[in-house]
DNA sequence: TGGGTCATGTAACCTGTTACATGATTAG
DNA sequence: CTAATCATGTAACAGGTTACATGACCCA
């Protein structure tokens, strides 16, 4: 997968490896994120591949540079993977694993979490927001139909943001509700308790 | 991740792998899933680690069982789990990294995927959601309040699909938006040149 | 003088996937 | 008779994370 996502970037222009981290950290990090040691590790194995090229440029006062160019091979294995069907096929979504168990944890605290939590995502970064809108608009200008699909992404992005606010808001509410349900059969068992005793 | 979430289910009961397995393939596969043979490595590592204990359990008629049991230990490495800041670092969506990329190929193709791609998620598989439910709601006769976050992973998982549905929608709009400025484009190619033609 | 950017990587490790292997019992 | 269920795993590989290393140049 990132292979592809590697192999797309130098499909809209040669890049180095360090080019492609920025890219991924600046502009893709809304749906995927790739440390700089994997990257490199990639560009070997596809130029083995044969998708890209290597080109080493010698640069004075900067380290030199590894230049990548896709390949006929790698054009072919691009469109191959587009028209794939590639359906995730292994959902994993380590933030609900936590909360399937959060049973453990007394409710108050649960509840100051899911508050927590919903505080934190209210403003979805603004700053970065703004510089991937003005690298992506750069790229608009010259190929003004592709950022349609940047655009995409943005907004599922956005959308998955407001669901995920308004999720939070309907655990607050169940789990406010199960808090209310305990503390009322707490006093019911303090009267209860109390009762018994005065029987005795 | 998936050790923890192991840890939480014996935590809730002793289980042997296969009973692992299965609540992961029924009951979790919402948002996990797990191989047997991960399943049985992470289990050894647990073991090593003094999270859970492994009692080997002789059957006739069956294969022998090895029945894994939590240790006080495990307990504090659930509870420390669970109240650990485990913020998602690294998100990664294989379906978002394909729309980017897919300018490459022809609007209409595009189109078409997005039209089969909302079609396929109409119904979220009945069958499944009600044996996940027979399951669940046999676990709340024993634990009430633990069923409350079972149940909020649910909503999640359905609130998603309905925002997906919607933004799908959204996609179809925008493309058929520039199927539209291509058709127009095209046409008004067209007339330039009989014109040009007209003209020379 | 210290931190950021440019630019490359290695090594060890952890996690997840795919394919394979065994073998008895039980239900259709 | 055949397929599913119970029950265990190994081996090889693919993909991702963490930590480390180097070194010059530029800006405050």
């Amino acid at each position: 997968m990132l292979k592809h996502g590697i192999l797309g970037l130098i499909n809209n222009g040669d890049k180095t490896g360090y080019e492609i981290m920025r890219v991924f950290r600046d502009s893709l990090d809304h749906f995927w994120t790739a440390q700089t040691s994997q990257i490199y590790r990639e560009l070997k194995t596809m130029e083995k591949a044969g998708w890209i090229n290597e080109t080493h440029v010698p640069q004075s006062g900067k380290p030199d540079k590894n230049v990548y160019s896709i390949t006929p091979a790698g054009t072919d294995e691009l469109l191959k993977w587009l028209r794939e069907d590639n359906i995730p096929a292994g959902i994993r979504n380590p933030f609900l694993m936590k909360i399937f168990f959060m049973g453990e944890l007394p409710v108050e605290e649960n509840i100051a979490f899911f508050k927590a939590f919903s505080e934190a995502s209210v403003f979805p970064d603004e700053g970065r927001q703004a510089s991937v809108n003005a690298d992506m608009y750069r790229q608009a200008v010259d190929h003004p139909e592709k950022a349609v699909y940047w655009k995409l992404t943005i907004e599922f992005g956005r959308m998955y943001e407001k669901m995920q606010r308004e999720w939070c808001s309907y655990c607050l509410r169940e789990l406010e509700g199960l808090q209310r349900m305990k503390e009322a059969q707490e006093r019911h068992d303090t009267i209860t308790a109390d009762t018994e005793e005065e029987e005795t």
